[in-house]
DNA sequence: TTATTTTATAATATTTGTGTAATTTGATTT
DNA sequence: AAATCAAATTACACAAATATTATAAAATAA
């Protein structure tokens, strides 16, 4: 079973949970309100996303808040890097084209 | 069936496929030698990418070759803007909370 | 202690993704 | 026109993801 940030946002609910943990850490419950499918639909991805290490736990009490773990999603943010030196590189190879004709 | 951009990266083969193809545009035939699997297989994968709308092909004779799409790639770096807000202003919350404390 | 709330887990059905093989389509070369 | 090559498509089998229902476990409140 494939495991990685690659994997946990390839989901539009899970990309929807981590925007709502951005702003605030949240039980599962809280998070189920937001959606139309079940609690228990929205606990298995929320597993997803803690097994993918995106998320991560804190106990407070019966509760359990759900936080991001920004390191984890700064992979995605490395992997892009490439995509972000070509089309900042786009100007130079229009450049380039240009003194070519 | 799903076919966004978060879709497209979510395989590592696909992942492969865009990194290679940053690099220059290349055939299936020519893509499929850097694999374990079939020429099929990563003739599915493009047109899962393609579908994406992540490449775009562009014929030469009998060959196609597939280029990436960089605008498409641009959609993952402005969903990954909320992140880096984040992880930017988490000095901002360590100076906020040292003043709690 | 008992009832209630919150979360996690197990079992199942359904859907979706992946890989291989065989066939078809289209373009190019001879 | 026939042979050849590249790519796409189809059909099939298999693996994996998702959602639902039901059940269990842990913490809290009465």
């Amino acid at each position: 079973m494939r495991r990685d940030v690659f994997q946990a946002i390839a989901d539009p609910t899970r990309r929807a949970i981590l925007t709502l943990l951005i702003v605030q850490a949240m039980t599962p419950n809280a998070l189920a309100e937001h959606f139309d499918s079940t609690r228990q639909a929205v606990s298995k991805h929320i597993k997803i996303l803690t097994e993918c290490e995106v998320v991560a736990q804190k106990q407070s009490g019966r509760e359990i808040y759900y936080h991001v773990v920004p390191e984890k999603m700064k992979e995605i943010d490395i992997w892009m890097e490439q995509f972000r030196k070509m089309w900042e590189s786009r100007f130079d190879q229009l450049d380039n084209l240009l003194e070519e004709l």
